[in-house]
DNA sequence: GGTGAAACTCATGTGCA
DNA sequence: TGCACATGAGTTTCACC
């Protein structure tokens, strides 16, 4: 990957409806290079997926809940398990394993307080945790798909990463 | 919003390269009246953009940090200038007010431990933050930008929304 | 609301510096 | 690698139901 390539996430990052052409005029570039980065960019699985994002107030989806789990069972199976139970419950859009105190970190969206607690129900009827603890966000104030690209490694480029 | 937008949603959420004859097709519509469908459910914000998801590892994003902030200021300027400089680090991904223990909650991407220590030093030379608890995710077991869409509510049908 | 076709804009592929 | 041009596919608009 070169600065032309990072150039290219930079804009599609922020608006995948962009025509090629378009891309190659702001980077440079005209459009048959341009679409063989992207391309490329596809296939080596830079470019995971295009996806249109939507706006979770419109979908009646207000609440955001992050949900922190301790176990007791710290077994491959318990956690092969809380995953298999965690990618059925399209609510949870996040689902992290940590470090420290909090085994498993859940973000959780619902329309309401009652949809989390009927949602919780759900949860703790398919599998047995130790410890549910739930914070609930009052506002999102940042949301982004974005990813920072300051720390890219470019091939053989003078420029070197930051840290 | 009525089922067939629904369905359109959850198409383009999965995929946003479909062609808008593909979605017709899929829904059983035909092209034009799908097409304006889906104008009018960006006009409306719905949809509020198509973005490109770029796979964090591969363009050297491997930690995420949960950044858990307790203030004494509990006033609307701190938060303002809080959000100010969460908004001028594109390492914040997402950004919460919560209730509750904690008073505000980052996610934060970079490359190492070293890189978050770093932009720990940048954030708390920036703004005054009485307490901060930094907890580190081993690995991202599930990640989407897809919204459940089982709680929207259709204008004028039989169907309630759940809960 | 919906259909079908025309016009126009892109994405994609080939040939060549 | 890169550019320029061809063509087929997709988007967008139109007249009409």
């Amino acid at each position: 990957m070169d600065s032309l390539d990072k150039k290219i996430l930079r804009l599609l990052q922020g608006d995948a409806t962009l025509a090629v052409s378009d891309v190659a005029k702001r980077i440079g570039l005209s459009t048959t290079p341009c679409w063989r980065r992207i391309q490329k960019l596809e296939e080596d699985g830079v470019i995971r997926r295009r996806v249109a994002v939507l706006d979770p107030a419109r979908v009646n989806l207000g609440v955001t809940v992050f949900v922190a789990i301790r176990t007791n069972s710290h077994s491959i199976e318990w956690l092969r398990r809380l995953s298999e139970v965690v990618h059925d419950f399209p609510e949870v859009v996040e689902f992290y394993r940590m470090s420290g105190d909090v085994d498993y970190l859940l973000r959780v969206v619902v329309p309401s307080i009652a949809a989390y607690d009927a949602f919780y129900k759900r949860l703790i009827a398919r599998i047995d945790i130790r410890d549910v603890s739930s914070s609930f966000a009052m506002e999102q104030i940042k949301y982004t798909t974005e990813l920072p690209l300051d720390y890219v490694i470019l091939d053989r480029s003078g420029s070197l990463p930051a840290i």
